[in-house]
DNA sequence: GCCATTTTTGACCAGTTGGTTCAAAGCGTA
DNA sequence: TACGCTTTGAACCAACTGGTCAAAAATGGC
């Protein structure tokens, strides 16, 4: 008897339960969680909706699967942040990987958009711990760099969140984004822009005179 | 016979009107346009679905309304750019007004980032029309005073997107922000030391030097 | 090829949703 | 008081929702 893991999931079931996920990414991604219908997502996923429903116990299963895998991948920019760095360039370099979630991974961000919006109301703890702890963590070394005059005084808390803010903006607001900017811009001449922007206005905003 | 309005609203269907309106934010802001029912809008209105039924056509209807109504005040402080004014005063004094308006209006803010974060489909139009022609005459205004070498050289609608997303974002993730900094924070302090960061982050990110 | 297990599906269900019907109840005015 | 118009709510409806069930199909070890 094994309590831990009674039935190893097979292959096809991890290839099942991918597939899913995917679909729910683009269904849940788009129209909200209240705005998602299983019937959509398993049409998304190529299956019945009884066929969705053997992999997960039901449609709030599926979203918080889909969301607590995303947290991970979410704060390894902030996590990459390197005491042993210069502080200018460490944070040009976490604006940098944090624009190009954005624009690589635009579903996850206005999935976890969308339920910071309604309150957190799955992930709470999350934030309250996992999420809070790190950037204490990165809050205590940004402080260290402006102490030691590397850095312009300033919250560090509130630094982070204006990197979170501006980058993220990209894909939460692209509908936006792109109305305002108009047909002429292409992906990669708005990245391109947006990058110079916000990392001339963080190196300058920052740097110490 | 009076074609353009055949029948103007008495007093009591305006009163009528703007407490459904404002129960509506309360339920949209609250769980997105999916995720609020109109018995719930009825409800915190204090009157029947019939009722509310016989002031708006449907769910819709209302929605539209809020939104519509919205988009004036949201692009006030934009409007009060002032092209005789100083810079980065103008600045300065944009980023603080934007960052009452999340304190002050909370809820409008996030009914409309959800309404852009679904793609913007009820107010396209109006994004491509009505607010791209605001930003477009004050990213020319911008970029007269950068060539004038009274701001940083940057591109201005960058420029713009950025103080939207920083200052919005206190409205818009407010339980992600609390969640962050934790309960010791008053209300008044975290609006102050956003204020005090984000004043700072776009006078020295803009100014020449 | 046989059998136990896993995977898939069509049919179905109870609850909720946006929206309607219609008759009764206000309400201003003569 | 009597008349027309506005306002209200109980009951109702069709469509859709998340979720179930039992039986069929596919799979995999022997």
């Amino acid at each position: 008897m094994d309590a831990i893991s009674p039935k190893p999931p097979t292959r096809i079931q991890q290839e099942k339960r991918e597939r899913i996920l995917e679909a729910a990414l683009d269904v849940f991604s788009a129209h909200g969680f209240g705005g998602a219908t299983l019937d959509r997502i398993a049409q998304a996923a190529g299956m019945s909706k009884p066929n969705l429903l053997y992999y997960f116990r039901g449609k709030d299963d599926i979203y918080t699967a889909l969301i607590e895998r995303l947290l991970d991948r979410w704060l390894e920019p902030l996590r990459a942040l390197d005491p042993q760095g210069d502080p200018l360039q460490e944070i040009r370099a976490y604006v940098r990987r944090k624009l190009e979630m954005s624009r690589d991974y635009p579903r996850e961000s206005r999935l976890f958009a969308g339920e910071i919006l309604a309150g957190a109301p799955r992930i709470m703890p999350l934030l309250e711990g996992e999420l809070k702890e790190l950037v204490d963590d990165k809050a205590m070394l940004l402080e260290r760099w402006m102490a030691q005059g590397r850095l312009r005084a300033a919250d560090p808390r509130h630094l982070i969140f204006s990197v979170w803010a501006t980058t993220q903006h990209y894909a939460d607001f692209d509908a936006q984004v792109r109305a305002v900017l108009g047909p002429e811009w292409s992906d990669e001449e708005r990245f391109e822009a947006a990058a110079r922007f916000l990392e001339a206005l963080f190196a300058e905003g920052l740097r110490t005179r």
